[in-house]
DNA sequence: CCTAGATACATCGTATTACGATATATATGA
DNA sequence: TCATATATATCGTAATACGATGTATCTAGG
């Protein structure tokens, strides 16, 4: 008997608030990291950026493509977002020397520092939510 | 001064990619949710509002109010969304009789049936996410 | 090497949606 | 009863990602 064949399946009310919770403690997360942003002057897309960027050790320089497949987002899209950043002061942009087309990013200072403030407390804040947030996904994948 | 001395941690790389990494796999379940919505025929506001009023089972009746608590939004944005969803024919909005400023919400027919696909869609998905998805808020937690 | 096509980024106008400010209706307590 | 709180609604605005399109640069086949 497998009515899931047919795409007609049964859904226990607990099945969907289970997803439900998930969804809201995902949105509380995103909503602290949101002010908390907000607090440091950053919009929340700018702040994944440099998030992006930082996280992005070691291997070949970052560019607006590389921006773009890390949040998701047409290239275009970042080649805006990354406008709005060189005109707050948040990244230097570099045309690259082999490849002309390419735009190499990098944070400034004052970047890096309000990245730095701002990580801190998001770890500390995962910290605290990891456990129900852990348990909230094992609840609705079950 | 000494910006050490106030919450400028020492943080490794390791920790930036660690926080990085979860941010963008939280990104992709969330892009697969929108897509999916999107195929639906539902804004991503939408079917979470859908998920919120079906997760609310049992208790008192869901109202505008209840829909801005959990979606974190302001109530008349709230108010606005379900404009939009009852125009869309996904909703049927009732005025409590025993307080008439309340407006009671429900699920029409059709937006059970959506909602019920794509749940069934997102626990699956989340089923195949669940493991990375832990590991990497470990990471970023540890 | 020279051109066709691909690639990387940029610009402009638009649509969506949450918000601030404000308004209305209803409830409730002194 | 009236002041105040509560619940929802309306309207104009701002932010930002997108579609459509454009420009510069690179690369491969002939």
């Amino acid at each position: 008997m497998d009515a899931d064949a047919l795409g007609a399946e049964t859904l226990s009310s607990e099945q969907y608030a289970a997803l439900a919770d998930f969804r809201f403690r995902l949105r509380r997360f995103l909503a602290f990291s949101e002010a908390a942003a907000g607090r440091a002057g950053l919009p929340p897309q700018q702040h994944q950026a440099l998030l992006t960027l930082a996280g992005h050790v070691g291997r070949n320089p970052a560019t607006v493509g590389l921006l773009a497949e890390q949040l998701l987002i047409a290239p275009h899209s970042a080649a805006e977002l990354v406008a709005r950043m060189v005109e707050a002061g948040l990244l230097s942009k570099t045309r690259a020397a082999e490849d002309r087309r390419r735009s190499e990013l990098a944070l400034t200072p004052r970047a890096e520092a309000l990245l730095r403030t701002l990580t801190a407390a998001h770890l500390e804040e995962l910290r605290g939510l990891a456990p129900a947030l852990t348990e909230a996904l094992a609840s609705a994948a079950r």
